[in-house]
DNA sequence: CTATAATATGCAATCGATTTGACGACTTGT
DNA sequence: ACAAGTCGTCAAATCGATTGCATATTATAG
């Protein structure tokens, strides 16, 4: 492999004359640089970032973690993070939740052990455990999709809002008698969107009556299970919010098999927007995550963390966009 | 930062003992060994990853290089690689194809100038323009799902033993006069599908008649004007296979809006097996490929090539498996 | 009780790029 | 023509872990 030493040969000057060259830091005769760069192509030279990262004391390197990188989520949001953190000069080292036998403790052991500038934490589901960060880990952390009490800054999907908008989006399309079928209890991203949706309907003098919601798991099999149980426990629903589209698409599949027309007879409202929510059957109305954005933000809060800003907000909250589609037309 | 003569200071021993000690290359007495294994853990101490690689003249690090990292192709392709690679005692820097503007050429670039000990690409379409590997890339290269002329070695999914299979399961279901909606005709992924079928028909003394081809652009779109196309060329049609499960969809779509009922009169077949293939409202039949396999497979191809092996096959095809669902049952 | 082997530990050079302080070669003003 | 000042270049120290060689220590044999 070819070092600067043997750039300096090949252009007959020192080695700290290549580097200043090639970093700028110093001032350079034309004469001399050109006959650098000259070398430099001719042999093909590119430094060595190893002996870089020793002598700079930083890597250039942010670690991300995903808890899953096959969940479109996370997929997306290292798309985010990756632009900002590269345009910065900062490469991104990868480790994924799957491999550590979905650990997060002993992803972040490693990244830890890699003497990282910065780290972020992608999370597909927001669940509630609490994150075992290593002792004497000292660089910034951002987490996106999980809030952390231990005072680390997060980027969070504002779910609340988003139930929120989804009560008042089934409302303006007609419906006044309205479901939820959700997630597990313990899981933010459901309850949240329920207590959101409950809001709106309070303002509009109505309730979100407990025989109309159904908590599954977020599978399609429950958006079947859940419509038929709403419709038994009142066969005059006219509108469901679903915690996501797997949930809307089996509610639509369940509704139209009992021969309730989707939108006519019964809106339904999806969140996420998978890719088969627009082609469904019925399209799916539901919400789009800023995905790629969420992983941009989290990565400039990062870097700003990185160079030392003290920033007063812990949790970030950033916004869904209603996408409207038949399943909720009027 | 806590440096291994802080680690030998506190131990009273040299740093050559402490390195010894956590390498194992040496023996080392029970007794020193204890007290630096204290220290160790006392200090917290970390081996600067950067002062390793320069002194052992290698990183311990592999490129990733997807094209879309938000495509579930490549998504899965990365934990096959990552279990691996980490087993091996490897880890994983990553470049996308979308924050290069989709240039793989400085993707490359940049992994090379990482001095990494192996790349692997990963492509989410089978293209067919070539790569521009930078000229000085001496480390191993293998690529998923793109065939490389230059002599790289590369994992490829068998898209004519799938379009076989996919013909031969179709005659199987009872359908004798099939079509196929496919994608555009430079991408290898949709003819050599195409191939596949057109041979299983022929073994079967029939043919992929011109009129029963309607090629699209892998979207839900093509897969509804496809099926439409296909039954004014041949209202008779009795079965399709479709290039992936987007097209599938669409073509179930449209013939359930034709009156056509699926699978009773007309058999449809997907590929990919996406996540909404199996509660799509007719679940579709389609391939599964195995993903985290082929991303597995592949990492262990760049160990041997890391190691010096010379693997007399260039091209490694990894058979996708068929999943029978309504959509073809007879 | 010395000689020899075996074992455990330390010293110092090394990996490759960066950077500080020093120095030589010019230019400019008086 | 000389002092003062620029400008460009270089030598050498540095980052932190590893390892070949040397040495100190202990065990074993003669």
């Amino acid at each position: 492999m070819v070092r600067i030493v043997d750039v300096a040969a090949e252009a007959g000057v020192s080695p700290s004359t290549v580097s200043h060259v090639l970093s700028g830091k110093r001032p350079i005769s034309e004469a001399t640089r050109e006959r650098v760069l000259e070398a430099v192509r001719r042999l093909n030279y590119v430094p060595n970032p190893a002996a870089q990262a020793l002598r700079e004391r930083s890597a250039s390197a942010i670690g991300f973690y995903g808890s899953d990188i096959s969940e479109t989520f996370v997929a997306r949001n290292i798309r985010g993070v990756e632009r900002v953190a590269r345009h910065a000069g900062y490469h991104l080292l990868f480790a994924s939740g799957i491999e550590f036998d979905y650990d997060v403790g002993r992803a972040l052991d490693f990244l830890h052990s890699r003497r990282l500038d910065g780290i972020i934490l992608a999370f597909a589901f927001n669940e509630t455990e609490p994150i075992p960060f290593p002792r004497g880990l000292d660089c910034p952390v951002v987490t996106i999709n999980r809030a952390v009490p231990e005072g680390y800054h997060s980027v969070l999907p504002d779910n609340r809002r988003g139930g929120y908008e989804a009560g008042r989006h089934l409302l303006e399309s007609g419906a006044t008698r309205i479901g939820f079928i959700g997630g597990p209890p313990n899981r933010p991203a459901s309850s949240e969107r329920q207590l959101g949706l409950a809001r709106a309907l309070e303002e509009h003098g109505l309730a979100l009556e407990e025989r109309r919601v159904y908590l599954g798991d977020y599978s399609q099999g429950s958006g079947v299970i859940g419509l038929r149980r709403l419709l038994e426990a009142d066969p005059g629903i006219d509108g469901v919010f679903c915690v996501n589209d797997f949930t809307a698409a089996g509610a639509i599949n369940a509704a139209t098999q009992l021969g309730r027309r989707v939108p006519e007879e019964l809106k339904v409202l999806g969140y996420d927007d998978r890719d088969f929510a627009e082609f469904w059957p019925v399209p799916i109305s539901t919400f789009s995550y800023p995905l790629e954005e969420m992983g941009q933000y989290s990565a400039e809060l990062l870097l700003s963390l990185m160079r030392g800003d003290s920033l007063p907000e812990l949790t970030h909250y950033i916004p869904s966009t209603l996408v409207r589609r038949r399943s909720t037309a009027s």
